[in-house]
DNA sequence: GCCAACGTTGGC
DNA sequence: GCCAACGTTGGC
């Protein structure tokens, strides 16, 4: 069981499309970088948690917890030809992107990368080293329960 | 919209 | 396999 971070652009998927969606679950689409992909493949695992986060957007920050409702699979995107995430390298036969699906599990208060950033104990968080662009990054243990402990909190 | 940081591509 | 050029991400 491992913890994870997972970046959308709400005007792409928000925490509230993803509630509004049947089951409220989704397919993690669209992740074309081979680290992300690889996390997916070969980390994840049904019942995994991970915040979800708000990103490129006026308000960057967790707004959210989901879970690992499906392993890794080709992400069908990949195979709509002159679709955005199209990718002509890619077959069928040996799909080179994946993508697993999540679930809500509750929406939370949002957490601002702002809010975030003033905390000693979360200062090794991936997501809060400079130049940090991986969209699905592993959340430490230690992390993770401090930031859920936060997030059962009123904003202060 | 700017731009720093970083990943990918492709010529050599 | 190097690395310059280019593209993307994402906070600000």
């Amino acid at each position: 069981m491992r913890y994870w971070l997972m970046k959308s652009e709400p005007g792409d998927v928000s925490i509230d499309d993803l509630a509004a969606m049947p089951g409220q679950t989704v397919d993690w689409y669209g992740i074309r970088n081979y680290q992300a992909r690889n996390f997916m493949r070969d980390q994840m695992q049904l019942g995994d948690l991970a915040f979800f986060y708000h990103s490129n957007c006026d308000e960057p920050g967790i707004v959210g917890i989901v879970e690992v409702s499906h392993l890794a699979y080709p992400d069908r995107l990949q195979f709509i030809p002159g679709h955005k995430y199209f990718d002509p390298k890619s077959t069928p036969e040996n799909p080179r992107w994946l993508n697993v699906d999540v679930k809500l599990v509750r929406k939370t208060r949002l957490l601002s990368l702002k809010a975030l950033r003033t905390y000693p104990e979360l200062e090794t968080m991936r997501i809060l080293q400079r130049g940090n662009r991986l969209s699905i990054t592993p959340v430490d243990p230690r992390e993770w329960a401090f930031i859920t402990a936060l997030l059962d909190q009123p904003a202060s």
